[in-house]
RNA sequence: GGCUACGUAGCUCAGUCGGUUAGAGCACAGCAUUCAUAAUGCUGGGGUCGGUGGUUCAAGUCCACCCGUAGCUACCA
């Protein structure tokens, strides 16, 4: 047995996760999947990547803290993935004990083996903000072209790469001013040192061809020591010993392994197993292609400095477009893992990119009617649909009783033997292969009943013995394709499981079929994807309805459309039989009106009586359980228990308007 | 600009060390069928393999240049 530890890159705390994360996560979640159906041991751990200039800014600009962002955002991201079936063992944060912890000790070991120095670095400051300026947040005049309006890095007009302090003309575009020149130490990780490790290391075992192709030219360059510290202020961990904080990447790789040991903490593993130099077992991450160097240049050398385990294999994948583009929010391309929830089923995405995956790192096109088509005519027409036919047959003329011999041995083979190649290609990650060959199965399979057709036997008498065969080959058939497909669909293969009675399938089951066994009534398995509800979700993806979901501006028209009254609580009394609800009678002024209110957690009933709150006076009137509710009253809530009623100052008139 | 890749039928992609009339799935057309979530089976049409030039007995496959796309080009996350 194989003990592996797997991660996916760290998605980062000031964004939702989109389709691009999900390739990822999904893609990751297959592979471990396999491993586990085959009876490996892998853990899966992510976590968020929280630290860096942007989590401080993004937090500033909502008016939270940089914590009270990333444990929110965590909690989306986590939400997220487990509706997208992606089963992380830990999904943890960099901005975590461990995490610092396991930094702090890196640190140190690469400071005691003396590859760190510290050198003073002259850069552009931001007077105003009193904050160091990272190159995307400083534009100016390119120094090679002239033309204005570009960022510290590179010029997208003449496409030159400078320093940000080349600049003509530099404005800070978090305020606007003038940057000075500041200079301040830095501490360097002296990664030129690591260069004939490096290239001892880069083999095709532990990259991909063309991604090795493109680290050794970053060798052959030559390496630069590796500024590995950020000036206060800095969402992230102080550097041991200084004043300085750990850059945002030093630390992110960290967080593997930070999430790694607060799993083992919690589930009483070994650490040390996994990451000692000398460990025997595997470690694998994904990533994509664009952070290829800090996974493949920065992380192994920091990990051979400091005396732990090298990764076993980087996965790297290309980026997602959709309709040939890059995803943007204009055009309604750039799709958010919730947005997308809410109109499709997990598992067509899971399919779909499980359809176009493979080893190398090409971009991955997402065409929506080719998504539609590939997932009906694909999963339901073809190999849901095995299913499906026979089991009518053997629900109805067999006692939903599988036949005791199979009818075709040599054909059932061909769907045993597959188990070797496409056990293969998941192991390669050339997904889009094995669900070819599953594809190709299910259409023998498909063949087989046609050709048999036990429709025609139906209209015979005592042909029964003859359709129970037919039709449980189909049913064993059907539950191969279910075993291969496990990893890409196991919601379906849940299912699936509970309509043969068969218990949890693995790969080990593939050689045995079902004889002499009872099924269950069969029921559709899988729903087909309506055009329209891909087009909804487009729709809602557009620029217009993305700024009016996270940023709800209205007119004061739409707010007077809202009528607003002060009321008075005649009487307020316990709903039997609802946890939440109190029954409330106002007074609005010229009459009285019922409004059932979800604060019985938070006020005694008596407690309320006499008080003056704020009602909703227009609100459509709502049926419920316990009668009509006519309106709402407003309060602050933050869960059920902490609620918080709106009141209005002593003197205000039941009945007056709210302006 | 340099580098790494990619560009094959309407769509999404295979094409291993260059070797017979370039493949698959979906879509499309015709026929059959009606057990099945209008699902399935059979047959068929469709490509001068981004362009130009070259190497070779032979090039989608190798070389050069050009065009297009994506990414990288380290103190961006």
């Amino acid at each position: 047995m194989r003990r592996i530890l797997v991660t996916s890159a760290l998605p980062n705390a000031n964004g939702a996760i989109h389709l691009g994360h999900l390739l990822e996560h999904i893609q990751t979640d297959i592979w471990v999947r396999y491993q586990r159906l085959l009876g490996n041991e892998c853990l899966y751990v992510c976590a968020d990547d929280t630290h860096g200039t942007g989590t401080m800014l993004k937090a500033e600009e909502l008016g939270i803290s940089a914590e009270q962002l990333i444990d929110q955002v965590r909690i989306d991201h986590i939400e997220d993935f487990k509706d997208f079936l992606v089963q992380h063992d830990n999904y943890h944060s960099t901005h975590s004990p461990e995490n610092e912890r396991y930094s702090g000790l890196i640190y140190e070991r690469l400071k005691d083996a003396g590859y760190i120095f510290t050198k003073e670095v002259e850069q552009l400051y931001d007077p105003e903000k009193q904050l160091f300026l990272a190159d995307r947040y400083v534009k100016g005049t390119c120094p090679h072209c002239g033309v204005d309006d570009q960022y510290g890095d590179n010029c997208e007009a003449c496409g030159a790469t400078y320093d940000a302090t080349e600049l003509g003309e530099p404005r800070s575009l978090l305020s606007g001013s003038q940057p000075t020149l500041e200079s301040s130490t830095h501490h360097f990780f002296d990664l030129a040192q690591f260069k004939e490790f490096l290239n001892g290391w880069i083999s095709t075992e532990t990259v991909q061809s063309e991604v090795a192709n493109k680290l050794k030219e970053w060798l052959d360059a030559g390496l630069k020591a590796w500024d590995i510290s950020r000036d206060a202020p800095y969402f992230g961990f102080l550097i041991p010993g200084t004043d300085k904080y750990f850059y945002v990447w030093m630390d992110a790789p960290i967080g593997y392994m930070a999430s790694f040991s607060n799993y083992c903490d919690k589930n009483d593993l070994n650490f040390e197993e996994f990451w000692a130099s000398d460990s025997v077992t595997e470690v694998h991450h994904f990533i994509g292609k664009d952070i290829v160097n800090f996974h493949a240049l920065f992380w192994p050398a920091v990990l051979k400095a400091s005396g732990f385990r090298l990764p076993t294999r980087i996965h790297s994948h290309g980026f997602i477009t959709v309709e040939g583009r890059k995803m943007s929010k204009s055009r309604g391309t750039f799709i958010n893992a919730r947005t997308y929830l809410a109109h499709l089923e997990p598992e067509y995405l899971r399919y779909y990119y499980a359809a176009k995956l493979s080893p190398n790192n090409d971009d991955i096109d997402v065409n929506w009617d080719d998504f539609v088509q590939r997932v009906n005519s694909d999963l339901v027409g073809k190999i849901v649909n095995i299913a499906s036919r026979c089991a009518g047959f053997i629900n109805q003329s067999s006692e939903s009783t599988l036949a005791p011999t199979i009818h075709d041995t040599q054909l059932l083979q061909v769907f045993v033997d597959a188990q070797e190649s496409i056990g293969q290609l998941y192991e390669a990650g050339d997904t889009n292969r094995a669900v070819r060959e599953v594809a190709a199965l299910a259409d023998r399979a498909n063949q087989y009943i046609a050709n048999h057709a036990p429709w025609e036997l139906a209209k015979t008498e005592g042909q029964e013995s003859q359709i129970q065969a037919i039709c449980s080959l189909g049913i064993n058939m059907y539950r191969i394709l279910v075993i291969y497909l496990k990893p890409i669909l196991p919601r379906l293969a849940e299912q699936s499981e509970k309509f043969l009675a068969c218990g949890e399938l693995d790969w080990t089951d593939i050689g045995t079929p079902l004889v002499n066994h009872r099924i269950n009534v069969f029921e559709p398995l899988f729903k087909r994807i309506d055009k329209r509800a891909v087009d909804a979700m487009v729709d809602a993806s557009r620029e217009d309805h993305v700024e009016t979901v996270d940023n709800p501006m209205i007119k004061i028209d739409d707010f007077e459309q809202i009528d607003l009254r002060v009321a008075r609580i005649v009487s307020a009394e316990s709903v039997d039989g609802a946890d939440k609800l109190l029954r409330l009678t106002l007074d609005v002024g010229d009459h009285h009106r019922t409004v059932f209110s979800g604060i019985k957690l938070a006020y005694a009933p008596e407690d309320l009586v006499g008080r003056l709150t704020v009602v909703v006076a227009n609100l459509e009137s709502r049926e419920m359980r316990f009668g009509t509710s006519e309106g709402m009253v407003l309060a602050a809530a933050n869960g059920d228990s902490e609620v918080f009623l709106i009141s209005v100052d002593t003197g205000a008139e039941p009945g007056t308007r709210i302006t």
